[in-house]
DNA sequence: TTGTACGCGTTATCAA
DNA sequence: TTGATAACGCGTACAA
């Protein structure tokens, strides 16, 4: 059987190609008696118009390129997902390809999309130039989902990380804690540092100065938490609570504290950054940041399509939350009925 | 700037459009001096070959169909990740469509990949009826993960899930455990299926007989564990370990026992399956059966290439393992210097 | 080894 | 409203 054509169903209807075509494509109008001859014929011949035929001729290949960073990763996977539903039924589909937060692998995998000249992309993270996506939305649209692009500020879709930040350090702060440790994301990282500056900000404005014996860097994923933990009893900290740049992290954070025997929140309070699918599930659940990463890829694929019709859509605006679950309690000083002791010191068991 | 052609390639090199086509797609000898001449104007100018119109002109899109279920699940991400990295520097492009893991749903996936006219379909679980897969691999060739396809059985990679659900259950009883909890996953889904019966084999080895009381079944989400857990202690079930049929329904089982005040492994042992990447990381660390999805994904890719080479590869046999971390333990009457004592009833706090 | 010319399946242009 | 015909950019017989 060998693929049919435009042609073929053509001849069957009894119709020019073109006309087929106008049909098949809602080009123009066409009489109804052959307008339903074509669809009759297609039906009955079971056609399939050939997608990459029909981006030679028209130009467009109905593809949307999706510049993510890992494929796996249970922070952007939403946000793909959220990409998928919002292209659905737009006749778009979405294509893949991973940067894995180095340049030119980013490089490269924007080179493989745009060879497959995708009508439109859309960017999640990564460290791509904002010169360079700036010079690419001169001839393919672009939206960039968690990060912001100078000079493309209005097809950024992102959420107000310095407040996520903030708003952690004050829930803690809140709750009595004065003793916080800080495991920062990678120093090259935005959202990173800008969670980090939310936290000092916190800080700042509670009058505590910043101890730098309390804060460590990690690269975003499990063992760094555990590695962190360590290096912090290593050097003989002083916490009540542990305030970690995002969820990876803290589960690995959450992991040492166990090993040492320091319970949560019991001990030390806990608290990530994501909400990601399993931090309801850690015991304790966690208290995070959720972020809209569904509600935001679903919303960058609107974006582009409505882009790709011509028109300048106004960006929502995200909203990061708080979400206080059970991995935070008041500190020991802070809870009534309780004496003050001293806190925690790296080795005592409780 | 206009998107440059071949023929402008050709004019700057001072050769004819098929030279420089031969050249800059390795389709047959061009003399060294023309060769050179095509390269450095390509270089020069910038050239990117169109995807597309190689596509229609070669009949080959270069493109390969993913039929995965969901594009964030944790389980398949690293399945993904696989074949991405397979396909790595083939000139091939994955090109993934969810499916939801509901037939109709999959239909539609498969029918917008073909549409795109994939040159191969790598097929992520799901329930496509295997008579369908056998069509479409007539003209199309088709490789599965995590399935077994009737007729296609040198196209598939999976672990032996029976093995794997055997080797939980006997890890356990040879930790003394008698009374034996066992959350399943959803009756169509044959891993699930297969988890259970082997599970079931060597309950029967030990000379143990199954309680329907102590058998549930889940959707392989969280909350499943979590709801399971309560079923269990509502009716009244004593057990001194749980067998999860995935880690995602493991993490909801963990919780609810913590909910509980039931400490894992002191009171009650866990095992889940799959070794998702967060289980490396709760606490404790979570007893489970490592599947080799990312090396699944990479073979499923490199099969189909060798296949579009004309080969007919043999597939790697994949074996699952069971990895002991720190949720399982001796069963209490089974340990040494501790009296044997009744095993945990409902509402009882330890 | 190289160039000419045609075809891939569809949309777009232009007359009719 | 319709049909013939020319693109779209590239690969590839075929001839030279």
């Amino acid at each position: 059987m060998p693929p049919l054509t435009l042609e073929d169903v053509a001849k069957v209807a009894g119709v020019s190609v073109s006309t087929a075509s106008r049909v098949l494509s809602g080009t123009a109008n066409v009489r109804p008696a052959k307008r339903d001859a074509v669809m009759r014929a297609a039906e009955q011949l079971g056609y399939r118009p050939n997608a990459i035929a029909r981006g030679l001729a028209s130009g467009r290949s109905m593809l949307i390129g999706v510049l993510t960073q890992d494929i796996a990763s249970p922070f952007y996977g939403e946000t793909l997902r959220g990409v998928e539903d919002g292209l659905e039924g737009s006749g778009y589909s979405g294509i893949f390809a991973s940067g894995h937060w180095r340049v030119e692998s980013e490089a490269s995998a924007i080179h493989s999309l745009t060879g497959r000249s995708v009508d439109g992309l859309i960017v999640l993270g990564g460290h791509t130039p904002d010169a360079r996506l700036r010079e690419i939305n001169t001839h393919l649209p672009v939206v960039a989902v968690g990060r912001q692009v100078k000079g493309l500020e209005d097809r950024c879709l992102r959420i107000d990380n310095v407040r996520g930040g903030y708003d952690c350090a004050r829930h803690l702060l809140e709750l009595g804690h004065r003793r916080i440790a800080y495991v920062a994301g990678p120093r090259d990282h935005r959202d990173a540092r800008d969670r980090l500056e939310g936290h000092r900000r916190a800080l700042r404005e509670w009058g505590i100065e910043d101890d730098p014996a309390l804060t460590l860097e990690g690269d975003f994923h499990e063992p760094a938490g555990l590695l962190a933990v360590e290096a912090l009893l290593a050097r003989g900290a002083v916490f009540s609570a542990v305030i970690v740049a995002n969820d990876q992290m803290a589960y690995g954070v959450r992991l040492g504290l166990y090993r040492r025997g320091i319970r949560v929140p019991d001990d030390v309070s806990l608290v990530g950054f994501d909400d990601l699918a399993g931090s309801a599930f850690t015991t304790p659940p966690l208290t995070t940041v959720r972020q809209p990463t569904y509600e935001m890829g679903m919303a960058a694929a609107e974006a582009l399509l409505a882009i790709l019709n011509g028109a300048s859509p106004a960006l929502p605006l995200f909203e990061a939350q708080l979400l206080i679950r059970e991995s935070t309690a008041p500190a020991r000083s802070a809870r009534p009925g309780l004496p003050a002791r001293p806190e925690l010191r790296p080795g005592e068991r409780s």
